[in-house]
DNA sequence: AATGAATGAGATTTCATTCAT
DNA sequence: TATGAATGAAATCTCATTCAT
């Protein structure tokens, strides 16, 4: 066959790696063979080999390309806001953030993330040169938080004397185990427990 | 050879679990092969077999035993406000248990303790079988939390009003959240953060 | 596409069988991928299928060429000696033929030959098709040369009750030695051994 | 099974190494596959990896021991010639080992040794480390062949003035060349090209 | 009962060859 | 014809489990 265009490149490595996700999602990243995500895929084995290196580099690839998602629904978030009434209610920004972030975990496609997500950090933790990469990642979203946090402060949202360090992580730590018992342990979210949960964390910012 | 009595079998079989809760949590249950529960138990490979039959029940009864003992935790707190003074301040006994599981991070026993658990749910999570087994347990600790919150009420040391199913889940998820991320993800925990999040946690049982 | 000259075709196959002759003898015709020789030729992979049918005909058509080329080393020079001086010294001729060999064995062409020639046996030996047909060729060359020490015997150059068919299998099998020494095993030739060697071939053909 | 005996140990692997040589020689090294060993062999595929780490380290040291062995095959001429008759003479020494060696080309064993051989150098080639190895190997032998011209020397039955360098390259890349041209071209050796041959050799000694 | 050698199913990856464009 | 993407057979090696001693 002839070179491919860019474009059909790309569509056949999302198609690859769209299969990849589901499976690495129901079966978890040892029990997924390549076999699996070619069948799945609707690719040949070898086919895999001609776009991904290695079943680790589509492991990560989809790592990253989640990383990418997670980070922009802030964005997006924070855009829809913006776009309403030109100006940004910090205080609805964040709860919105919280509220669809847990709202969706029945979601199919979030609930796949959801595991695909703690099964990459189960994994990325044994590996000194993954972690390494991976948190870099993830502090560029941790601080990102913390900028919003800290513009919320100066537009007058918040209190003052707060600690932007132990908010931020507060807040994407238990947002990460709301999910986890959810979506890892299987144990259904109350929606009580959204409502009281997203109080306590405004009342971090407020009191 | 003589019958082994049943105190020499259990300990063996402890030896085992122990030797074998040490790799499991230092390379994950994947990479830990029999090989290395051996080596690190002086146990021979075949006697493993005499006291277990698959390395997947030597790893679902280190869990057992994990969920034991994380729920006898809180009974041990308690025991002690008992043991000091009689009556039981509810305040201090959520505080004293929060603070106890996220002071306790750094110490390599419960670290370990901590990788184990975030994998077994990883594993658990796509059995259906096991699954259900883990969630029985899993809701024996939560439903005997929800008591002890029930009992705060009743002593009058928590609002009345409370959603006492959204408060447990609160309160388990948020906490395991925090161990996620300082353990799995490597992030260091702010002690400013363990107050916030006490604070936050007590908010919702008084406000 | 319109039909292409047998003169392009030619060319194209050429192409392929120098690349394919640098990359096997450079790695080996094992270690030797496709990609390889259709990265070195400039034609791509299928373009190779479009002129050989097979890795293995490549290969094989190497050979043969570097049969032929080996063949017209000995007619090359003997027309030399005929160039210079019309009737042909024997004793000369042998003893430039071996000079000719051993001396060029580190150009870099030679060397790569040699490489291949022995890889070549190597391979042809499993094959008993192949080898009869590798034989039938080597013979012509062999016959050859035992034509021209008969020659050189009636024109007086070399003793009479020379064993024909034992000289030539010597001369021939030495000199090979020589270079897989040299070539393969990565022993230098010392200079003096090429003297003493070519001495004792002659001193056959005299006493 | 409990502990073997490093006697029983040994003769498990010597007999996955007979039965590797047998299938390398016959087939070659790349075409040889672990099953095809192991069935050669009666060992299961996994009992290979229990006493060889990989396919190579069998061929290695299999390498190992023939190397071993044709350095043996002068020693123990030498001594048959000492128990004889108390002295040696190197003549007949050197004469009885080409002539061992030459006649023995017919030999299974000799032969499968032989292509064996050409391949281990043809593989070597490729890779430096190894080569580097082979070569130390190779050179102790080279150099006791050397001394044992020297005493030939000194003990008079040698020329003085002989370049011993050359002398024993000439004589071990001859015989490996009358060697290569029987076994691997498959082209049978006259009985007259080996009294040719060694009166040759002898020559240079000689003259 | 204990040992550790033996087994063999199964996983990843390579690459000669085919074939759609 | 030429291209290079797609195919899938095959090869090496691992390791949970079995079993002879």
């Amino acid at each position: 066959m002839p070179k491919l265009s860019d474009e059909v490149k790309a569509k056949r490595k999302t198609k690859i790696l769209d299969a990849a996700f589901v499976v690495f999602s129901a079966q978890g990243y040892t029990s997924t063979t390549i076999d699996h995500i070619a069948f799945e895929s609707g690719v040949s084995k070898g086919g895999i080999y001609t776009y991904y290196a290695s079943k680790e580099e589509i492991f990560l690839e989809i790592a990253a390309l989640r990383f990418k998602k997670r980070s922009q629904l802030f964005s997006v978030i924070k855009q829809e806001h913006l776009n309403q009434n030109g100006i940004i209610n910090y205080t609805h920004l964040i709860r919105d953030y919280l509220k669809s972030v847990l709202n969706s975990l029945s979601e199919p496609e979030v609930l796949n993330t959801a595991k695909f997500s703690f099964e990459f950090w189960s994994i990325v933790t044994r590996d000194p040169a993954l972690k390494q990469l991976a948190n870099a990642r993830y502090n560029d979203f941790y601080s990102d938080l913390t900028l919003q946090i800290e513009e919320g402060i100066h537009a007058g949202f918040f209190k003052k004397n707060i600690n932007l360090e132990a908010i931020a992580y507060i807040l994407l730590s238990t947002l990460d185990g709301m999910m986890h018992t959810h979506v890892i342990m299987g144990i259904p979210l109350p929606a009580s427990a959204i409502d009281h949960y997203i109080e306590a964390i405004m009342a971090i910012l407020f009191v």
